[in-house]
DNA sequence: TTGACCGGTTATGTATACATATAAAGGATA
DNA sequence: TATCCTTTATATGTATACATAACCGGTCAA
């Protein structure tokens, strides 16, 4: 734990945040967290500032920090923003990829119909269909934005790792159209689909959530 | 200087990278910046290391910071980002802006008009444009991220704060041109007419930079 | 001549003590 | 009893000392 220990605990908290280890809502105190993994309040400190302009943590009474907690109104706002943002990139993409990417892309969706009703597995070979997606638009500024509101949305999705079969099979059918629409070089029917397709999966999350 | 030091301290920074003040490369050093504002390197610590995250500042050799530096091709990556997160927000509004913005959007429009060739004064009536674009998109985190990138941008534009007359004309052409599409309701001519607009303005800054 | 090694220099990284802000609780007073 | 002021507890904010990493330049040996 010599060195670089401030990066080595906001990897941990990000981490533990998007894996549901901490809740939304739940404090967090330099000194309860210096304890906790040994340190001073100096790197833990840094840790929290960067996890609050990360929007993972908001400050409360006291100014003490938090996990951040969110509405439904601001999940909503959340998912469209990854919708907007993914659609732009699918669409760079569907004019962009190359023919080594497009066949890639081709592969993770043969992957993803492959690996039956293992929803774990599945979801690995979703988070690699995307990010080939965002590969393919060929804009590193704008893949970056989409993987940072990605991850923000990552806070809601991990409590709920299983997908019922239902989703699972209408996801695979939305990919496959995604990825004929690439193929094609249709960039409008490409943003349309992913929109819709994040969109879907947002109903699913809110669905199973109850909000 | 009691309260707030490392936000005032970040705010500065902020500020005089866009304002030119500090030109891209030049060194960030703490023992140096403390001196100058007189507080210790605490604050100003926390002040780099925010602006390494927001992509303002980056390191060197032994660690140190510096302004960021950016090629031309990180330029038009970044351009071509705000261009497409705008669109979705132009889109976003011209469907959603309620009559009150509308009214708000043709009445800065108008001013754009008046001001002549007021360079510094269409400036801001340009800003207020845009601001009012993403207030109608009625999406809090989209215009947030819109509003980040595009603070990246000012590093740039900041140089060059005068414009030819040519440029301000077609500036005021496009503009008029996204407002009838907003208030028509069009979502997809306005996306385009807004990729459009933010690429002209980028060739526009690449002209003047002699990228 | 070149290569590796090894201090010196200089930057940030971390620990700790103290300062400060503020919500919450409690007592005095109308 | 309600309200306002004071006190107090507890969080972060800041200053400072010391630790550590890494580049740089010189020296020595092959």
């Amino acid at each position: 734990m010599a060195v670089r220990t401030a990066q080595n605990i906001y990897d941990t908290l990000i981490t533990g945040i998007a894996s549901g280890q901490f809740s939304p809502g739940e404090p967090l105190a330099e000194v309860a967290l210096a304890e906790r993994f040994g340190v001073s309040r100096t790197p833990v400190r840094e840790a929290l500032h960067r996890l609050e302009q990360a929007n993972f943590a908001e400050r409360g009474p006291r100014r003490a920090f938090f996990v951040r907690k969110m509405r439904a109104s601001d999940l909503e706002d959340l998912f469209e923003a990854v919708g907007e943002v993914e659609a732009a990139l699918a669409a760079l993409a569907a004019r962009r990829m190359t023919e080594i990417q497009r066949r890639q892309l081709q592969a993770i969706l043969e992957e993803g119909k492959a690996c039956g009703d293992d929803a774990r597995a599945y979801g690995a070979i979703n988070a690699r269909f995307h990010a080939q997606i965002g590969q393919g638009a060929h804009n590193t500024t704008l893949s970056e934005t989409h993987a940072d509101l990605t991850m923000r949305t990552q806070v809601w999705r991990s409590a709920n790792f299983e997908r019922d079969a239902r989703r699972l099979a209408s996801s695979r059918e939305e990919h496959a159209a995604l990825t004929d629409a690439i193929l094609e070089g249709d960039a409008d029917a490409t943003r349309s689909l992913m929109r819709q397709h994040v969109a879907s999966s947002f109903l699913t999350l809110t669905d199973i959530l109850g909000v």
